[in-house]
DNA sequence: CTAATTTCGTAACTAAGGGTACGTAATTTG
DNA sequence: CAAATTACGTACCCTTAGTTACGAAATTAG
């Protein structure tokens, strides 16, 4: 899949990455509905053709967008779940994962994956179909790591695991959307804590 | 301000409330900005100028009709925390409003002032004024029911009132974007209650 | 009946933005 | 060096959607 280099023909300058990022970051901080391709294009230097070429159309660059942003926060915020700590000790990464001062890192506030789920309709279809996707893994992953708990007797049994996940994404798109409000991250954080202490 | 009409001049035709509840029904079951003007029109068989000369632009109509949500969905909600009713009946009764069997009233799943929250950015400036203002608002209505329900000893004092506003607000969230996202009313009553029950 | 007044609606205008036709430039192969 | 190949980017095209210019129509005051 690499889509390796032919040996002759003009050489490429079109520096992939760096649309990509610059694409990530815009949809991230703006909305993926506000940024519009010539605005990406003025900002890393490309022309419109050759992003085309290279993305195939405004859907395929918003779906590669998204791709590197499900690499880039997705995972490693399921990623903090896994780790088999308790499951109190994962809930509070959970929190500071959230809550961590994205100003301080560089990063924009508030999720892509959120703000397209809110903008599902106006997306192309294999953004959308992809927005649909993770949405269902990410489902998928917090009713694993509730079974887990369950399991090891750190879960009340009485609430279906898909109602629990359920829940937690809620939490997750509400703290999320608060942060694009917003509202200062430690009082995010306290709105959290209470959302959490259902576990017990 | 009810704008009488002038004793003379040609009579008007266009039905400023059928346009009015148009828009609102499109802008409710689409999304504040899948829905064009020129849509409006066919529907209601008004011409565009009419429309303009009523409303004054498309940040103008999207006001009246955020405008006649909050009187006709915003404040009846509210009102079902007023009641004096216990703080569980009053928990009771807003899962039940919410969660109601939308198609069978003939009203969209889903909710304006949340979707246009979403689209913040998207909007005119009057109407994301109005966004502002009602979730402000929505704010304060939950603050004093929590008060409420303190001072009468049914919620725990340890928690800070406007955080658990904002977590009422959050619930709230929720809830409409999995109704938007075609989560079945049942099951979005049973993460409320879940979310609920932090309150005991 | 005429003038003044008010509204109507067709047919534009305009800006934004996704997308591309096409001639040119830069390489490698023979 | 010529041919083949691949990428480049200017200058468009086209659709959508918000907005309005303007002449016609309807109605009342005098």
């Amino acid at each position: 899949m690499p889509e390796r280099s032919p040996s002759r023909g003009r050489p490429k300058t079109l520096d992939r990455d760096q649309v990509l990022q610059t694409a990530l970051m815009q949809y991230w901080s703006k909305g993926p509905n506000e940024v519009a391709i010539g605005e990406i294009c003025t900002l890393t230097g490309a022309s419109k053709p050759g992003v085309y070429r290279e993305f195939g159309s405004d859907d395929g660059l918003k779906l590669a967008a998204l791709d590197a942003y499900s690499h880039l926060v997705i995972r490693p915020f399921f990623e903090v779940l896994e780790h088999d700590r308790s499951f109190g000790d994962a809930q509070t990464a959970l929190i500071d994962f959230t809550t961590q001062d994205r100003a301080a890192i560089g990063i924009p506030n508030g999720c892509l994956h959120v703000a397209m789920r809110a903008q599902r309709d106006k997306l192309g279809v294999m953004t959308r179909k992809k927005v649909d996707l993770l949405r269902q893994e990410g489902l998928d992953n917090y009713a694993v790591w509730i079974e887990q708990a369950k399991s090891r007797g750190e879960f009340r049994m009485d609430i279906p695991t898909d109602i629990v996940a359920l829940y937690f994404d809620a939490q997750n798109g509400g703290a999320m959307r608060m942060q694009t409000e917003g509202v200062p991250n430690d009082v995010i954080a306290k709105v959290m804590r209470l959302a959490l202490m259902v576990i017990r």
